[in-house]
DNA sequence: AAATTCTCCTGAAGGC
DNA sequence: TGCCTTCAGGAGAATT
């Protein structure tokens, strides 16, 4: 399931094949996405100049010479890139074609998407509104503080809000708040500037330290290199139900808030 | 306005 | 062995 760092790791890996290139063109064999593919991609990618492969979150911009496009991996998406011969395998969903090889999209739940822009990517309504990135600049313990404010939600739910901030999935909030010893559940505007000052920085880490290890993946990432994408991210409380925390020993509890599993250890996490 | 629930989809895992 | 049910989850949309 792809997170922030899967999709930098992406990124990262794709980036050097793209940027520079020519598409000649695009293959939809598998229109219907989360939203469907655009229409005649094929016809809108030919002839466009790659000028750089970014990110926004979990997004993945690829800015052409005219245009965007916009991919998401959702949570079971990867991207690789092969020869433009390859033969695809199922939910292999699309192709984009660059000299002889492509970038495919390989989505066997397809919650990912893949949309062309005429405009800048950060003026589609998908990425206006989206809270400042995690390892920037803006994301800052006075920002969170203030964001929190009148906030009633589960601090878990809180950080998980795409306008709050992006690229905080399921397991990284889980982790970000064991390693910042804050329960999951306690409400956000309930905290204080000092306590999420230690979020912030426990969010920095554990992002950027997943980041630095390639991406985790628990079940179907593959890299861009047709790798399976797992790397050993030490995991301390997510999926960890009933084992002991690794700092006290208490057994780790598991809860469902925002219709999403929450790990925690009712001993270090107040 | 804010909070919660619903929705898309398929593969893995568990039960019998 | 195999069929069935349940669960997982990003994030926008719909609902309360």
């Amino acid at each position: 399931m792809p997170e922030l760092p899967e999709v930098e790791t992406t990124r990262r890996g794709i980036a050097p094949h793209l940027e520079g290139r020519t598409l000649l063109g695009a293959v939809v064999r598998q229109p219907q996405l989360r939203y469907p593919v655009t229409p005649h991609l094929d016809r809108r990618l030919k002839g466009q100049r790659v000028r750089e492969v970014a990110r926004r979150g979990k997004y993945l911009l690829v800015r052409l010479s005219k245009g965007s496009l916009i991919i998401h991996l959702g949570m079971s998406g990867s991207l690789r890139v092969l020869d433009a011969d390859a033969p695809p395998r199922t939910h292999d969903h699309l192709d984009i074609l660059f000299d002889g090889r492509c970038l495919r999209l390989h989505d066997p739940r397809r919650f990912g998407l893949v949309i062309w822009t005429e405009g800048p990517a950060e003026d589609h309504p998908l990425l206006r509104g989206l809270g400042p990135e995690p390892l920037g600049d803006e994301f800052t313990a006075a920002y969170l503080h203030q964001a929190a404010s009148r906030r009633r939600v589960a601090v878990k739910n809180f950080i998980m809000d795409s306008h709050v901030v992006v690229g905080v999935g399921n397991i990284y909030a889980n982790e970000s708040l064991f390693a910042a010893g804050i329960h999951p559940l306690r409400r956000a505007d309930r905290i204080s500037l000092a306590r999420y000052s230690k979020l912030r920085d426990t969010i920095r880490d554990v992002l950027s330290g997943a980041i630095r290890k390639g991406g985790t993946t628990l079940r179907d990432f593959v890299n861009e290199n047709g790798n399976p994408g797992y790397f050993s991210l030490s995991l301390k409380v997510y999926g960890r139900t009933g084992q002991p925390c690794p700092v006290c020993g208490s057994p780790v509890r598991q809860c469902i808030t925002g219709q999403r599993s929450t790990f925690y250890c009712p001993r270090c996490q107040r």
